[in-house]
DNA sequence: CGCTTAATTGAGAGCCTTCAATCATCGTGG
DNA sequence: CCACGATGATTGAAGGCTCTCAATTAAGCG
């Protein structure tokens, strides 16, 4: 039953608990599968908060601050945790980009339960903090930056999540389009696709297709996203950022 | 000693563990009480995150994109508990707006300690999840909202967590300047003190000296802060915010 | 009461958005 | 396999919102 392989797979992976146990067992029993087509919203009890497991593919997590205004509030691939809050002053939404499964639990029942299990709620502990930060790091991006430096740091952080070698040259092979960039980086389709010309003229990327781009530069493509100046730290290749995207599971 | 008769309240308010139990005790060990006058930074470890618990007072969460540009992330108050990165492409600091009484604790150990506590681990289970999601909406506002409906949508906000009745007239004493207000809206100080004008003049609201603020009509008020259409929740006073504001001791 | 700092107000500039048109990409059907 | 159509992306011109720079006013403290 493809519900339990995914759930094996998730209780395993993301907590390092067996199925079987007194939580894996109480787990099961709150879990919903779903399979998401791409471009689908997943179905969300908006009553409360959500906790939404992604065991296969990649979503993003929208508000919707009026009916034509979407902010993405971050991007999840296979392995990642998403909290989901309960309808406030916005609305939120998860939404497949490609094709997903995922394990959507009550957040009130889940996270009571992971409470009472030292190495399940150690890693919510972990993971919690980090979506967080990671939040705050797109406020700072968001209140502070230009366009072009929201978008290289865009650029830079997606090669950590999914960049790859491909004939040697580090690729990013993005499932969103360009609304969703300009939907999280708080822009317009225009203004990505002209940031985009600009990195491009400058030798630092190319594209290829919609959805395919190629990083010549990391190093300074990480400069130019206004971070304070660490550029001493950065690699400047993404031979090995492929190692680093297993260990990085992060929820958000 | 002031240290304990903090700590005991923290143990006790925050997590509803008696001090001298095993949770209680070990914790102790790892806190830093530290008094912050007015406009001091915090000592923070920047090699590890930081778990921080304000006592007492008033702080600032900032990130520094660069040396002139401040994002301030979160304001905090009395009951509140506060996770700080560690420095990774922004450089945070935790500043007390008015002379403040903090407990700070390195964040690894500290969480390492709340998974082995049901009681502790569930109520950091709160309090992360509803901090991400405060920091989403404020994404929200950033990315997507005007100069006016961020400044409405600050007010509002303040109004829940920081409102008295005064004269029979829902007042704020604000602790931040407004080159703070700008700073976590994103905005100049010109732009904030535009934007007052206007709601000033729109009789939403009134100014009284630096720090005073009388909200008029916080229906309104909501209603321009531009979330979606749930008007009809609002009362229009804040006649009912003060027994809120002692509910929600939300990290972040 | 005077000084220092913060806040307000005004004018001009810049960055991003909006509106519009063209081009490219990709899935589909012949 | 190629042509075609639909959707997405790019490019250009004009406008608007916020920022910058500058001057004035107000507030709070000694």
């Amino acid at each position: 039953m493809a519900v339990h392989s995914h759930f094996d797979t998730f209780v395993r992976s993301a907590f390092g608990i067996e199925p079987g146990g007194r939580v894996g067992v109480q787990l099961a029993m709150l879990a919903n599968a779903v399979s998401l087509s791409r471009g689908v919203a997943a179905p969300l009890d908006h009553a409360g908060d959500q906790i939404v497991f992604v065991a296969q593919g990649a979503t993003k997590l929208s508000a919707h601050a009026s009916l034509d205004r979407e902010q993405i509030v971050a991007f999840h691939f296979g392995g990642d945790i998403v909290s989901i809050p309960s309808d406030g002053p916005h609305s939120y939404q998860l939404t497949a980009l490609i094709d997903s499964e995922l394990l959507i639990f009550p957040g009130r029942e889940f996270l009571d339960l992971a409470a009472t299990d030292a190495i399940m709620a150690r890693s919510m502990l972990e993971r919690l903090p980090s979506a967080l930060h990671r939040c705050r790091d797109k406020a700072v991006a968001l209140g502070q930056k230009s366009a072009l430096e929201r978008l290289a740091g865009f650029l830079a952080a997606m090669t950590e999540r999914v960049g790859k070698l491909i004939d040697g040259k580090c690729t990013l092979d993005l499932p969103m389009s360009r609304r969703d960039i300009g939907d999280s980086l708080g822009l317009t389709i225009e203004t990505v696709s002209r940031q985009l010309g600009i990195l491009r003229e400058a030798g630092l990327i190319e594209t290829r297709g919609r959805s395919r781009i190629v990083i010549f530069d990391l190093a300074t493509l990480t400069r130019w996203a206004g971070h304070l100046d660490r550029t001493e730290k950065i690699s400047g290749d993404c031979s090995n950022l492929i190692s680093i995207n297993a260990a990085t599971a992060v929820a958000d």
